[in-house]
RNA sequence: CGGGCAGUAGCGCAGGGGUAGCGCGCUUGGUUCGGGACCAAGAGGUCGUGGGUUCAAUUCCCACUUGCCCGACCA
């Protein structure tokens, strides 16, 4: 049979789409730049929905849920969040036989709706902090689209907060990122970089946005999440206002935060291989798949055996598959199980069960042990301890190897290779260099490379000393320049 | 939104103004079974949608739609 997937080497793009449709993760639908979620892609959805939930809460935040529909009248109330959004919203004019007397439209985010509704339910400072979030679907009217990073409508949760002061917004805005960086890192394995997006890049609306960037496979930066400290621009722009502890009236101080269906793609693009889908166990609807191999005279007793070990992983908690079909052959199924990305194979055929044993096969790195069937469920937790590290530090080890440190613009042009720009075969990475804070450099860099600020990471800018490696002028920040999803 | 390519069985493709083809997959039976097995018999199609030309359109023409690639735009 013919491969089924396209090599990286040969066609990045097609390798990320046939891994998607191969792994029955999402299909296309009959509406432009829409996507099913399948049951597979679902699942990882879930479990880091889940997870991610989980934080919030510890964090002290409720969910709660808004409407669909936002009364059009309401995103023009903060000029700048109009602006950026209006180019994509779906408006909806007709509703029940007849024209609406004002359209709605389709949420593209619900911050306008919200603080709205939050007007009516903050008076006194003892009614703050209001830590909220929603999970829910949003609608952008996207030009060009992707499976899982850039869709029409997208899955997500959006946490909106008030608070009493500046700094305790600006502590939940920098609280949230962190939340998003140690999820990333340690629940999907995917090393970010947390940092301050530059003014040319933030949301529309906000003070300051913070991201999280990692790299893909291909060297692109993919933001996977981010956090905005909103001043008191929807507050003034909804009158919300609190009467302080002083008997002042203030406006109150916000912030919101965000991460979408997205995280799936980037969990594909940092992971997956040549042979399909590689997940991290954390996020496997399957940590394991036991394949029994047996012929026609011996089937019964390896099927027994095999459940056995299936029955033994199992009480031990472990989430497994059991594929006794006996249609396909073994080699078919192990192919098939790779490409959906289980993180450990479990074969058990005649000569095992003479032993006593089992053999075990990591899917990140191929290798294969032959355990003893007592030890199995010990060894299943180890080895999957070790392959969510493995993960980690691999998806870690090549950002480092592809991030270089630039001093001048020269440097930078050789990085990304200026005569491949925009093509599959560019170089690059992640540059590391110092910035100016210019418009003007940032728009040049993207003009001439198609790279772009992607942050400016917290933890080096306690070095900015030195001139800006795009004009050479006295520089403000330490940037990270990538092309980027 | 502009340029290019594509849409024919579940998937990959061929064909061609006159009753629709191949490979894989699928169903049933049998033999196989430690890295994508084999034999036999079957099922499966309003040829993306709508209109036009024609005695006749899946084929020619127009519009629309969906996908991929490139560009512009962009949380």
């Amino acid at each position: 049979m013919a491969e089924k997937i396209t090599p990286r080497s040969v066609d990045y793009s097609q390798w990320y789409i046939d891994i998607i449709l191969n792994a029955k993760l999402a299909d296309y639908s009959p509406v432009k730049g829409c996507m099913v979620i399948r049951p597979r892609g679902f699942s990882i959805w879930e479990r880091l929905r889940d997870e991610l939930d989980r934080r919030f809460k510890e964090t002290g935040h409720e969910n709660c849920y808004f409407p669909l529909f936002i009364p059009e009248s309401y995103l023009k109330k903060e000029a700048e969040h109009v602006e950026g959004f209006s180019p994509e919203l779906a408006v909806v004019t007709h509703a029940g036989g007849e024209e609406l007397d004002e359209p709605l439209v389709v949420r593209p985010t619900s911050d306008t709706i919200i603080w709205s509704i939050y007007k009516n339910w903050i008076q006194s400072w003892r009614d703050l902090p209001l830590l909220y979030n929603q999970w829910a679907n949003v609608v952008r009217w996207e030009k060009r689209t992707r499976l899982f990073l850039r869709t029409t409508e997208f899955l997500w949760q959006e946490g909106h907060t008030a608070h009493e002061t500046k700094a305790q917004a600006v502590e939940e805005t920098e609280r949230m990122l962190e939340v998003y960086r140690k999820f990333a890192e340690e629940y999907l394995c995917i090393p970010v970089i947390a940092g301050k997006k530059s003014d040319a890049e933030k949301f529309a609306g906000a003070v300051d946005t913070y991201s999280i960037e990692a790299m893909m496979q291909d060297k692109k930066a993919l933001q996977a999440g981010t956090s905005h400290f909103l001043g008191q621009n929807f507050a003034k722009a909804f009158d919300v206002q609190f009467q302080s502890r002083d008997g002042g009236l203030e406006y109150v101080w916000a912030t919101s935060w965000g991460a979408s269906t997205r995280l799936v793609g980037a969990i594909i693009m940092t992971h997956s291989d040549d042979k399909g889908l590689v997940l991290p166990p954390t996020l496997a609807r399957e940590e394991m798949v036991v394949v029994p191999i047996f012929k026609t005279e011996n089937k019964a007793e390896v099927l027994t055996y095999a459940e056995g070990v299936v029955k033994a992983l199992k009480a031990d908690g472990r989430r497994v598959a059991f594929d006794g079909d006996d249609s396909t052959k073994p080699g078919w199924k192990f192919a098939e199980w790779e490409m959906r990305g289980v993180p450990i194979r479990v074969e058990a055929g005649p000569k095992d069960m003479a032993d006593g044993n089992v053999v075990m096969v990591r899917r990140d790195t191929g290798e294969k042990q032959v355990v003893k069937a007592a030890e199995a469920t010990a060894k299943a937790r180890e080895l999957l301890a070790a392959i969510q590290e493995n993960l980690r530090e691999k998806a870690r080890a090549f950002r480092i190897a592809n991030t270089k440190r630039v001093m001048d613009y020269n440097e930078i042009l050789v990085f990304f290779g200026k005569e491949t720009a925009g093509t599959g075969d560019a170089p690059g990475g992640f540059a590391d260099g110092l910035w100016c804070g210019g418009r003007d450099c940032e728009a040049k860099l993207k003009a001439d490379l198609k790279v772009t600020i992607r942050n400016m990471p917290a933890d080096l800018q306690h070095d900015t000393s030195g001139v800006c490696c795009l004009c050479g002028q006295p520089a403000k920040h330490r940037a990270i320049f990538a092309r980027s999803y």
